[in-house]
DNA sequence: TTGAAAGCGATACCAC
DNA sequence: GTGGTATCGCTTTCAA
């Protein structure tokens, strides 16, 4: 357990000042080729590397990104961790992970501050005005992913983000249920607070209302796998079941067919059409052809990161990012190649 | 964008010195009460938080430990971030990720030890030899989860391993399907070269071997979802096709099962016994009855993490951990409650 | 118990 | 281009 070598070390064998060495390491520093050779060969030899926390320390800038998250079941999410790591990881960047419940925001967001984290990408707990402050008054640029801010009396004006356009995405689904000639058609809501969910029911019921036709049915599964076939079980329990469900998320909509096909013996989409919302990988929906409404992880992390990085320089630019999304229909098993 | 306030601040305000704010948030040092009350109170008008980087530069320990995983596709891996996260998390520790592939192993390990971190999972890459003495040197202990060092001449002697009872789990698959009654029993292949496979598949054979009974066929799957989709299409593609099949991990036999049911129309298990290998949550699984060996996530994190804190301390306690793993029915939907 | 002072390992600014 | 020096925010002796 011996301590890690100090540029101080690297100088002296170089026989250059710890400057030098400084520069070595520093893109764009002006060194000669000379010295720059010495000191790399010295590094070499002593197994050198910067020691990242001394160097934050000084240049204020930590290159850690924060992400917090809540729990990991919907597909969706690890989807998110690999995406945005990868990314930031190109920048030289890092992720810190932050798992948290939503009673537990204040302490983790304590935490959070203490590792002078460059920015905050909060992908499943929401943030209080008080919290969106303190970050704020910090310094610290906040991005909600896939949720906006606390629809408060003053909108809060220094939390960013980046959702799908969630809105359009319910008209969509109601559009496609109605060609279909679908007449009893059902909802199944996620989490009825959220900001996702509240968009796609508007954007849904919307449609269906221009359309003059009613609701047949609702319920609600909280984003949640178990709560989610207990909703099924519910909605498809009376004689007059629906014959199509919009279902909040792809998380749950996966656990609706189980319910519909293995317990009610009912044939998607023959007897009853089924549809989803979000961008989860082929291994979760795997056995399905799901129709869905795909927010693409990709672009919305990309989105993510473009805020990210304009604001970590102290720009102020545009900061609520709305990423289209379109319908799409999934087939289950490829076709051999 | 302000500065956030120092200790300095803090202690100006409190009309204390600043050796006493630092010693008001050090648990245990020796601090009268009415200074702690002045410090706690300037502190709390102030906004003060400690800088966890500069404490780090100082004391040595950066409570950050890395986490270092490749893709996260398969639904066992997500678990494991949360789990180790959350765990982590309550003793004051935090997960910087990594996504990486193999073959950049050597540039992310360097820039893991550049954040100083007090440790090291590889969930996912293997480590060279090389790269654990460079580990070993810097005094950073690492932990490979869910696979042992490469077999190489001379045992890695400083890098610890959290891994499953992979060979019994593997004796106790072919044990049930032989039990069963099959005949025609087919291995499905992870990597090839892994250890979890490895062993799995030595276990398996072994107790085959001990019956007389020839494996009927084996593909290989690369833990990946398509190829695993292919390599059934494969072993099932003849007229004598295997009556049962164990397939590497769970997340492959999903794969399988998903082509069985829906492109060959082959009933699980009524036609075709499918038996899997890991943990991973009930949405994974969810329209399947499956049967699989479960290394309990949970366990297997407690194990890491115990190691971590042992090893952190300099410890040099046991270094393999095996966590026991059993068989289990899954039942696909849960009767309504 | 308390405060002054010496680092931790690096960067930034400064004359040279 | 180069080396000296102050500094980043904190913990840690060491006297008092």
């Amino acid at each position: 357990m011996k301590s890690a070598t100090t540029a101080h070390e690297v100088a002296r064998l170089a026989q250059v000042s710890q400057s030098a060495v400084s520069r070595t390491f520093t893109a764009g520093a002006s060194v000669s080729e000379e010295t720059r050779t010495k000191v790399l060969a010295a590094a070499k030899t002593l197994g050198y590397r910067p020691n990242a926390l001394a160097r934050s320390l000084i240049t204020r800038r930590s290159h850690i990104v924060a992400l917090v998250m809540s729990y990991l079941e919907n597909q969706f999410y690890p989807l998110v961790i690999e995406k945005l790591s990868q990314q930031l990881q190109k920048q030289g960047y890092h992720v810190l992970m932050f798992i948290s419940e939503m009673d537990e925001a204040d302490a983790v967001l304590t935490e959070i501050l203490q590792y002078q984290v460059d920015g905050i990408v909060m992908a499943s707990t929401m943030l209080s005005s008080a919290l969106a402050d303190t970050c704020a008054h910090a310094g610290v640029p906040v991005i909600l992913f896939n949720r906006i801010a606390d629809t408060g009396e003053h909108t809060r004006a220094d939390t960013s983000s980046v959702t799908s356009d969630n809105y359009s995405g319910g008209r969509m689904v109601a559009s496609l249920l109605l060609e279909r000639g679908h007449q009893r058609i059902a909802f199944l809501a996620g989490l009825e607070n959220s900001s996702t969910n509240l968009e796609r029911e508007r954007g849904f019921t919307a449609v269906l209302d221009e359309a003059g036709q009613q609701l047949h049915s609702r319920a609600v599964g909280h984003y949640s796998f178990e709560r989610a076939q207990q909703a099924a079980r519910t909605l498809f329990a009376t004689r007059d079941r629906p014959d199509a469900v919009f279902v909040a998320n792809d998380h749950m909509a996966i656990a609706v067919m189980d319910v519909l096909r293995l317990e009610l013996k009912l044939r998607v989409p023959e007897d009853v059409s089924v549809v989803g919302f979000d961008d989860v990988p082929q291994a979760a929906w795997g056995s399905y052809s799901l129709t869905t409404v795909v927010q693409s992880v990709e672009d919305m992390v990309g989105a993510t990161v473009d805020l990210l990085y304009s604001q970590m320089q102290g720009e102020t630019g545009p900061r609520n990012v709305v990423v289209p999304c379109r319908l799409v229909e999934r087939l289950s098993v490829r076709a051999a190649t």
